[in-house]
DNA sequence: AATGAATGAGTCTTCATTCAT
DNA sequence: TATGAATGAAGACTCATTCAT
């Protein structure tokens, strides 16, 4: 049986990966035409010009992201606050590896002050942010904390999470380790796991992986 | 006196700038002459094109990044190498927080797989990995550490010490929090400093600042 | 009883519309097709093409327009020369004035040197010259002109005649007198009528209004 | 000797040619180039866009055509009104025939209602109907006109003195007349005289040619 | 009768670079 | 050392049209 995959998706698939390879600018519509194997003109028709083919990526990518978060988020009524945190890094962890690709570029462009990126990208950070304070101050309760030290946790844990994808070549060629492999995310997440203990909520010893 | 500022760095510092905001495949030679205030013929003149002003940002970067490593690398033989370690950090934190324009340039160009940036960027990683490498496996000593978790710690402090640069528009606008500062660069360092005692030395407390 | 407007007359009118704005050249089927609520293909397979509908619109157009000094010159054998030119002018004033759009476009793709336009109207302008001349000589029936005057005051007819419509805008915004108003044929109507009297007739005064 | 043309002035000479023809959304920038012998980035280069060139083809037009209207209206306090009002049609027919492609394709341009043609030309055209106003005011003096009529008579007078122009290439193929033929104007001038005898002073004979 | 996907030619424009000066 | 003119290649995008449905 012959599954006819849409154009509009071979184009996605085609700009996700020059986008990460070469980035948005350094990729042209052609390059993108040529590896998706339709016609250039397709693709202004069919995202409104390259940009729309950039917010496309975009919104696909902090859809899902968020997503992960809030159902972590509406959790905190009904369980362990650690848990939902931990979990909500586990998700993170994992969706990036499924989607290396997109998580790179989705990074690096958010990492320019291109308008159009800002446009898109601005409204999702603050929700990210938001979501993000809700599970850390519920996580780490008492007061130990201050506001500006919870920003900086926030920007750690924001690091430590996204690092690996963002620089996926240089793992692979430093490091020889490959942040789309089911075990990076196994392995990694201990790590955090660990960071999340000993650094965030002051435990000596990590116990037990949810999920 | 008069003090001629030369051609060459103005230009220099005009790519800095627009090569930060707009990435490199994203500025145009043009853009470039336009705010330096030269003649775009200038460029290809002095850099033998917009590729070589590139290369010339990321050595520029490299050998002064690599030097502060190297310092206390050969440091370790007369003093405490956690102390090493933190100095080094510290420093890193400062050389990017007076040059956040060049480092935010840097390390999203190297998260590209661009031939170019790879061939310059690969020996100069490699020096980066083995320096780290030297000072962590001194400070930690003991042998907790499987060779993969050393691995994984550096890519996790690498991660601490870069992000913040990169991100910088991103901590600019959604935590209001500037790297470019120097209390940031203090502020910052106090929490990679808890990071390095809990989570890499495993020490309960931190007392004093190394410069 | 619905009336269901054919999609072909949907089409030319949305034509008329936009050559009449844009120009042929400056208006794209696309932009016709959206206007007029149909498929941008419709176009192609209505009208053979963009081409032909600029051919449908120009055929339009002139056998209606030569319709009307067709009329005038028939009756010439049975009536007042000059009454025949004079409803000739008025007939053609008023068609225009209902279809100022299509006269507007048609008159101003005429000044054109293009291939198609001019396949087109060429026997039509031909014909036109024909019937001019004819009510002409007919109305002045002395020998007080030359033939080469006779040239000279049917172009001069013709620049009154066709000027209002095809700057139609200009009129409207510089003059604030709008061509397709009943009341504009009146009134320039008497104009034409006066230089017809005093120009070309050199009658010292004109009477009524012939309609 | 050898005179070096700058590019600049033979792009603009073959725009007019080109856009006289084939009007201007009907002229791309290549014909434009190969005409001109240059190199299409050139035009871009030059005139900031193939809209920057039309521009420049009106002011042109406009800036030399509004002199000679001024010119006259100048010389209303010294001189008989009349043959200010005479001597300004002569000037504008001559510089008409002079201009022969420039004026065509400006009026014709002009009847468009593209919003960059409007922008630049709205003030020109207001400017000259107050000149125009002043000249026929004062050649008029009496009250025997409205300002209604007057509106009118300008109307007329312009008409007569572009359409010529514009349709050059109709009064070429249906009247064998050439409006860039240095008695074309002398001849032209003659019935517009007439005209202004006749229709507008009420005169009923013409005695001699002003200039 | 009417459509939407798809295409190749063509649009204007910008690019990095060269070269005579 | 520095410039401005000039260029060919490539950029994104729009075009009229075709064709299977």
């Amino acid at each position: 049986m012959k599954v006819k995959v849409s154009t509009k998706e071979t184009i996605i698939e085609a700009a996700i990966s020059l986008f990460n390879i070469q980035g948005y600018d350094g990729t042209s519509i052609r390059d993108i035409a040529k590896k998706a194997k339709v016609n250039p003109a397709n693709i202004s028709y069919y995202f409104e010009g390259k940009q729309g083919l950039l917010e496309k990526c975009l919104v696909l990518f902090f859809e899902a992201y968020l997503t992960y978060l809030e159902e972590e988020v509406s959790l905190l009524a009904y369980e362990r606050p650690d848990y939902c945190l931990k979990r909500a890094v586990y998700k993170i962890l994992s969706f990036q590896s499924n989607n290396h690709l997109l998580s790179r570029l989705v990074w690096r462009e958010v990492s320019l002050d291109s308008q159009i990126v800002r446009e898109i990208t601005s409204s999702y950070l603050m929700k990210e942010r938001f979501l993000y304070k809700k599970l850390i101050e519920a996580a780490i309760q008492e007061n130990t904390y201050s506001i500006s030290d919870i920003s900086f946790l926030i920007i750690q844990l924001k690091s430590l999470l996204t690092m690996p994808f963002l620089n996926g070549q240089y793992l692979r060629e430093v490091w020889n380790i490959f942040p789309q492999d089911r075990y990076f995310v196994e392995k990694y997440y201990q790590h955090i796991d660990d960071w999340i203990d000993a650094g965030l909520l002051q435990k000596t010893k990590m116990v037990n992986i949810p999920i």
